[in-house]
DNA sequence: GCAAATGCTGTAATTTGAACACTAAGACCC
DNA sequence: GGGTCTTAGTGTTCAAATTACAGCATTTGC
């Protein structure tokens, strides 16, 4: 192949959906642009591939360079190639959402020299974004939407010592919902995937809850035999929304 | 952005992995290559993507100029990007699964040149394929058994007027699982999918069934009440499985 | 010691899912 | 026309999962 044909005057990139959850609420980590296009707007953290670089590396090293965090959880989920979505070429990009632990989290040096922020989620997803970031944010939004339905994800975003009720408050942030104090816990208790530390929480002003973590070893036990993990919405509101719409009709 | 740069000797591609049911069986269609690299093998119908061409518009481009088909079921589902997955130079390539019904099919001029086939996707999955066409063939054949599961789509691949037995084939060839007859029956009419078209198998050599087409609009109703769809193996099956297991630890 | 704040726990009612076997209708053959 | 073959079609019972729901317990800080 060469490189006067047509086909090759196109490059692709790698954007990352990096989510945090931190006093209560979903996050996601944006860089203010500096130049044009787009200057001055709030952009995905991404960079092209390199020509010897497979998409997950670049993935990775987009989230090593901004973060300093290796070795976080990462999944592909769309890619975008609209003819005109970058102004100054036929770039399409592979979009990526990964869940760091906030408490893990330092920004680099090399970040630092950038305008570099965590914002809310859902305030993001009001506003304006650079390129078409904010259709990337949805899209990878709703990936981790499903996929903590699915998959025990959420704790990647908690520290590794955490409460029950941080963890229902993680999902709730995610689902956008409220959960059942009781039956969130039995339920995930009674998956076993949770071990009890004998520890209590510490300088809180009220009854310290007890911490647990995730276990690890138990997760993959359980998903070698299908297992399958799964939080849901309560009926009751379910069929308040959908009778509501109903009659909205 | 100018032609020299490094990053702009790329090309990507779009494959599509195209799913079709017949006769009881789940099937993909195949090009056999007429020339390097991989001559002789099968692979997936897939196409360099135009330079001011979308991705999507790419894929459905690929798959009318094989098969003659436009408005059918079309999804993105992976993009693969590894540095050495072809043999000439640097190719990624978008991923997209879709559905056809065999009754509305038939080969292109253009494609009746090529040697095109449907082929058995169980016994492709066990064979070689050109490039990385095989790990793109399991990743799309996944993404259709989790979506079958979430939303209606299995309706795309079979004709226009079908039985219920034909519908519940359908799904087990796709979940590689038997279904209780009564029990699916029971589920899929009661989701009012389905509308009975008052009409009846003909040419058949036993009691003719009722023949049903879809709702699309009833779908669309429900859809944007938040509606959700699933069929799910036999939790009898799914027992003596992890059972088996757990005994051979 | 009392108020404030959050932690923690169990049961009853309902819904959903799974298992299961016989009669019905048409085609074909004699 | 009667018998046989083949697939169509149908309901009930039992078990499991999900939901709704309220009050006492423990710690801090005043």
């Amino acid at each position: 192949m060469n490189g006067d044909n047509n086909f090759f005057k196109s490059a692709f990139s790698v954007d990352n959906v990096i989510f945090g959850f931190d006093d209560g609420d979903l996050k996601v980590l944006l860089i203010k642009r500096g130049a044009a296009p787009f200057q001055g707007l709030w952009a995905l953290p991404g960079d092209l591939v390199y020509p010897n670089e497979d998409l997950d590396t670049a993935a990775y090293r987009v989230l090593e360079e901004l973060t300093g965090l290796k070795k976080v959880y990462l999944e592909q989920v769309h890619t975008f190639g609209a003819v005109d979505r970058h102004p100054l070429g036929r770039v399409i990009t592979i979009a990526y959402f990964s869940l760091v632990k906030i408490s893990d989290f330092t920004l680099t040096a090399s970040s630092f020299a950038q305008n570099v922020e965590w914002h809310n989620v859902h305030d993001s997803l009001l506003s304006e974004l650079a390129f078409d970031h904010k259709t990337i944010l949805e899209t990878c939004f709703n990936a981790l939407m499903h996929r903590v339905r699915i998959r025990p994800v959420g704790f990647e975003l908690l520290p590794p010592k955490f409460t029950l009720t941080e963890l229902q408050h993680l999902y709730e942030a995610i689902l956008s919902t409220e959960l059942d104090k009781r039956n969130f816990r039995k339920k995930v208790l009674s998956m076993s995937l949770l071990t009890d530390l004998d520890e209590l929480q510490e300088g809180v002003p009220h009854r310290p809850a007890k911490l647990y973590k995730f276990n690890k070893e138990r997760y993959h036990q359980l998903e070698a035999h299908g297992f399958s993990f799964e939080v849901k919405e309560s009926k009751k509101k379910e069929k308040k929304k959908r009778l509501a719409e109903l009659i909205a009709q």
